[in-house]
DNA sequence: ATGTTTATTGCAAACGTTTGAAAAAATTTG
DNA sequence: CAAATTTTTTCAAACGTTTGCAATAAACAT
């Protein structure tokens, strides 16, 4: 029970703050009732407006709530209803574009029903992902939406996750999922995508097809790899180890491994990025080698990232619906919602990605 | 008061969902009393390792505790301690690199010391934004940090935030400000950034330079203008109002005004963007003319996001220090928990922009 | 055995709100 | 004017947890 000590921990270090100095406490119901003298019963029925209630006193209460601010506290409803209205998302990092865009779709579903998402950053860390769950259970949130950490994948620990099963919180994986749990998820089509990218490229002519890959064991590494590898074992090409090097998804993490590819004796003539930033670097290495693209090398990422049809020359891309997955997501937790206990199951969702063809990969 | 009747008609809207068919009761002190035919007081104290507990009941209880998964109720806590140790962030839009920056850095300071951060996204509308920071305030949130939305500056109105003040509670503008209201605030300065970013221009010997500006009104869009103004001023050259159109921060807003500019009978020898984005899009159109970067057309963005020193050719912009907004902005708040009332004041703290120059602003 | 100290536990109130049922007040009816 | 009815308000409990103070139980000294 490591992480509830901390919580209890963290929880001193605030309240060593003298918050009370200067802020004033907010205005109550009992403080209007006092005023009215009256019970806060009344009070309560006034501001609800409730049909009990006589005219002249919900107006000169209403009137008064409104002057002096009155704001109702949620979290004392929050505890009587047992119902917090809000719900749990985690993510690895927020600055990605897929990331965004699938809070962005969570969003729009659910903020129009009166949920309040509750938005936490693991920055990949499993220590943090564990900690999150924790407080996001604690805090009493009516479901959680989890895009797996790649430390957890490493760990391949799930016992926080068992901890919200047994909850019977809704969880529901985004994008990043952890195979071996049983639990509903949305997640994107890679293989496909993967798949599709190279066989465009070896239509095209290409035989020396290098794969910048993502960080092991992520499902989605692991998905466009296996496109990779499927498509090109479907056409004969050998296999090249020295043509698949590892990187993290960051544009500066692709020029070393593309330097490298380079240096080799037999380089490539086409990459393959698992994400546009990664196609962006290599990019760049190979410009600054002197090479055409997508004459020498052609180049494919995978994103379809906003800024991706405009760069020079334009990227070739694999879309995929990331803001799709929010709203599918959404639809897949107020369905758990209105299911009865015994017809409720997991539910997978696999949405479709799809090659965008631009410039960086046309054939000469 | 149609904010509170919003509030009341979503809790509607949730309750009408039959989670209580699905989502079992967690277990509360109370039960672990029972079972242990004790006082709800001793399991608390035995679960907080309280020193004047029996040592064998406190194991006996904790290990009970941890079989069944209890996790004490933050919501219960939060109303007894009337603190909930959670933070408001109101931004306009969680997909760009500056914001989720941003956010990165109040997360880095205030998460370890317990803090939850409560995201909200009001997609540049003000009536989000006031609905947000109601709940916000609603559900006791200890403080508000808040980027302005662009309907805001346009409507002019601030009475939401006249709450919060009232309240008490720390408001603290993040990058975007409302310039006359008075709270505390952590800005960029834009201005210089911009002026730098001319003068680099001018002093390359550029005569004709545009300004694809952002949104009118927003403070980012405004400084960053007058940067450019003022500049242009110091040197004499003369403003052209055709030299000068509006974008809106996305690329591809800015396809067709800078299509316009080349289409003028004297079109420009340099393009300052309001972001890297915006200068991203320019840099496409300049191309498809047939026109060489730098040489013909100088370009410069703002904010030197990660793929700035990547894409070809590599884009001189100015640095804008998002994630240290956050660290600040925490700071600034954590000082007026420490503070008493008296010498509690209006901070305003402006951090340094800079200019990165890179080959698309290159001298000939 | 009795008084004194010490170690444990229980009681009760509090946080702010809602709500069914009971009570009180106002109105109508005979 | 009393009885019956209607309108309006209050009471009390509940949500889950903590905590000062009182109470009990155990251990010890006399």
């Amino acid at each position: 029970m490591q992480t509830f000590e901390k919580i209890c921990n963290n929880f001193g270090v605030i309240k060593n703050h003298k918050t009370e100095m200067n802020s004033q406490r907010p205005v109550t119901i009992k403080d209007i009732a006092k005023k009215f003298k009256c019970s806060p019963s009344t009070v309560s029925r006034a501001l609800n407006d409730h049909h009990l209630i006589n005219e002249d006193t919900r107006k000169n209460i209403q009137e008064y709530a409104q002057k002096v601010g009155y704001q109702r506290n949620l979290v004392s409803l929050s505890l009587l209803n047992k119902k917090t209205a809000s719900l749990g998302v985690i993510v690895p990092n927020i600055s990605s574009y897929q990331e965004s865009a699938m809070i962005d779709g969570l969003h729009s579903v659910l903020q129009p029903l009166g949920y309040t998402l509750n938005i936490c950053v693991t920055n990949e860390q499993y220590i943090l992902e564990t900690e999150y769950v924790e407080k996001l259970l604690s805090n009493r949130v009516e479901g959680i939406f989890l895009s797996v950490s790649q430390e957890t994948y490493d760990a391949g620990h799930y016992e926080h996750l068992e901890n919200v099963i047994k909850r019977k919180v809704p969880l529901i994986f985004i994008d990043r999922e952890y195979e071996g749990f049983e639990t509903s998820r949305v997640t994107i089509d890679d293989y496909f995508g993967a798949f599709a990218a190279i066989e465009h490229l070896v239509l095209g002519g290409r035989k020396r097809i290098a794969h910048l890959k993502g960080p092991n064991g992520l499902t989605v590494s692991e998905q466009r790899f296996r496109g990779y590898i499927d498509c090109l074992k479907k056409y004969n090409l050998p296999i090249d180890e020295d043509l698949i090097i590892n990187t993290n998804f960051r544009v500066e993490s692709s020029i070393v491994p593309t330097t490298r590819l380079f240096d080799l004796p037999n380089p490539p003539d086409a990459i393959f990025g698992v994400n546009d930033q990664v196609a962006i670097g290599a990019m760049k290495v190979i410009r600054e080698r002197g090479l055409q693209i997508p004459k020498d090398v052609a180049v494919i990422g995978f994103d379809n990232s906003p800024i991706s049809p405009y760069i020079f020359p334009s990227l070739t891309s694999v879309a995929r619906p990331g803001r799709r997955i929010g709203t599918e997501a959404s639809r897949l937790f107020l369905n758990y919602l209105n299911a009865s206990e015994d017809e409720f199951g997991v539910e997978r969702i696999v949405l479709p990605s799809e090659l965008i063809i631009r410039e960086s990969s046309l054939n000469f």
